[in-house]
DNA sequence: AATGAATGAGAGTTCATTCAT
DNA sequence: TATGAATGAACTCTCATTCAT
């Protein structure tokens, strides 16, 4: 029971690298075509422009990000529990994210503004899910914040951060970076 | 006395803007002289490329940066104090750079690979300092930390994340913003 | 079945035309685009550069050259025999070269170091078929000559100089130059 | 009593030498400006445009050669005499000719229409002096040839085309090339 | 679906030329 | 005379997109 792998599905594959690789503007179709093992012209027959490759990407990743944050974060009974798991999520899908996911607030500007306000949209969806567990933690736990939206975008800039230095063969695993974020979230620096 | 500006200064300043708005690949030096009151061709007088202004305005910001920091710093008692000051140095200057100030992670790629390394041994510098400020408060105050490094770079991540999404208009100052971070970063979200 | 001509062919002999009026640096790529039938940004399609038109041009010029000649030179008994053959040959292919002929020493100093290396060896491959049958009639014949090399480089300039001034409406055609070019180098000018 | 040089004259002198090197459509005034070691502006006070450039020097180089021609051949009191004393100058001219000096037949392109003709009827006149001497020979001496006009040119292509490959460092020096030119001319190839 | 030739707008860059100083 | 900033047209080249096959 082979894996079919549609040839869309290849492209989408494909621009998420080379988007990774060169930004969006810098990326070039032709380029994109032959490392999917076409020929330029073809992939309009998948997709209707260069932007609607940009979006369908950004649009799957947010999609795909929330459904998988939902599904990780499913039995974490505390919001310790909650918070621990979102941080390693974070870190792990924009480290290793899996194919066809492409995300970056840089290329938010390149979005035209419809598809813009789409992603944007389930962006801050994204971000109340994090919010979430920072006022529940406030409420429950009597966690030490004042401004959860606020926290919820240092946290979220922090993780997705990882992602510009991380390198496979470092010193560190993404679970020991993970370990290492959430006990400065939890704890803090200065001595108990 | 009036303070004269020059047009290579004007020319940086402009580009640091376009950059800032459409990002060095997509921003067109026609529509950078524009801005700058001459002609496309006219640029090439002051600069020897696109690249050249790229390159003279990060490596005059990261130089900047780290000439304004230690500015900052003096005077700074303790590992806490300079640590306070930091964070509120960092957001400033991220979200209200001064003219001529451009720095962006994502546009590291765009550098040419000589350009490349000496801004990032540069922005290594930067990291450096901050390192040396978390290395301090763990010798002399005990703060609780493996790895400076590693704490050093979700530090300036989530302060330079504020440009992303900080608005002049918004309920937070600068002030503000940086005053919440530092609790963040000192005591963490769990109660004492 | 008529001859099918590409556009890539068409190209490379209206360039081959375009670049005897202006000289390659003058030339232009739209006006060559517009002689062709096509946009200018269609060359890209068929040729990576503009230089890469003049040395596929040069290129196949110097290998026509050298495959018509050693053709013409076939069944010529005798040093003086290939010697005529070869005057009229050079005078003819440099006059009313076939499409897709380019050749002058002056553009040489227009390809890059590895273009120029390549056309400058087939340029002394074809110099030295010259230098064997100047080389061939002091041996066999007792010709007059002591370096069959320079003589070589004399007598080719020579015919290929008719290019600069020969008119098809002019009183004299090729044969008959050819035919008085071979006299005086037969003959020379002096009485026997 | 130094010889004073004017400014003019350096530029000449200089651009001489960048045409001989890139040819009149690559060579740049702004880079002619720098070896004459002034600005790019300051080209324009000496001359009204790069044309005039072009044509001044062609100009007073036809000038020069026809005169020097003239001052060579004085006191030459034979067609062979003459006819040698013409292949040492005209090879020595196009080798090492003076400074400001600089003609090529494939630049006569770039001349515009009434420069074109100015230095056309000069060159004539100087092919006029060569075709005199070759018919004289004939009148005086029963020189062998029909066609003095299409000899001139031979002759002149077959001088001046040294330049295309001597060097200084080389084996032949210009006398001994002169005279091996100017046997050929006179005896030909075949064994008398 | 796929090809590949073609489009056409626009990019960065060059450069002869002008001109206020 | 000389400067050097500026012009503006032209250049080579790129690339998202189209379309007949």
């Amino acid at each position: 029971m082979p894996e079919t792998i549609s040839r869309r599905e290849i492209i989408l594959q494909e621009a998420a690298r080379l988007f990774r690789e060169k930004g969006y503007p810098a990326a070039n179709l032709r380029e994109l075509a032959r490392r999917a093992g076409i020929q330029g012209g073809s992939i309009y027959h998948h997709f209707a422009s260069k932007q609607e490759i940009l979006f369908q990407l950004m649009d799957h990743t947010m999609s795909d990000m929330i459904e998988r944050l939902s599904g990780r974060l499913e039995g974490a009974a505390t919001p310790l529990e909650q918070l621990t798991r979102l941080v390693y999520f974070h870190i792990e899908y924009f480290v290793t994210g899996p194919d066809q996911t492409y995300i970056t607030d840089d290329e938010l500007r390149n979005l035209e503004p419809q598809n813009y306000r789409e992603i944007v949209d389930k962006r801050d969806r994204y971000q109340r899910v994090v919010e979430g567990i920072l006022t529940e933690g406030r409420t429950r736990e009597g966690w030490n914040l004042e401004d959860p939206k606020l926290y919820a975008r240092a946290l979220v800039k922090m993780c997705a951060g990882v992602a510009t230095w991380y390198k496979p063969e470092g010193e560190l695993n993404i679970a020991q970076i993970a370990a290492a974020y959430t006990k400065l979230l939890c704890n803090g620096l200065l001595p108990r």
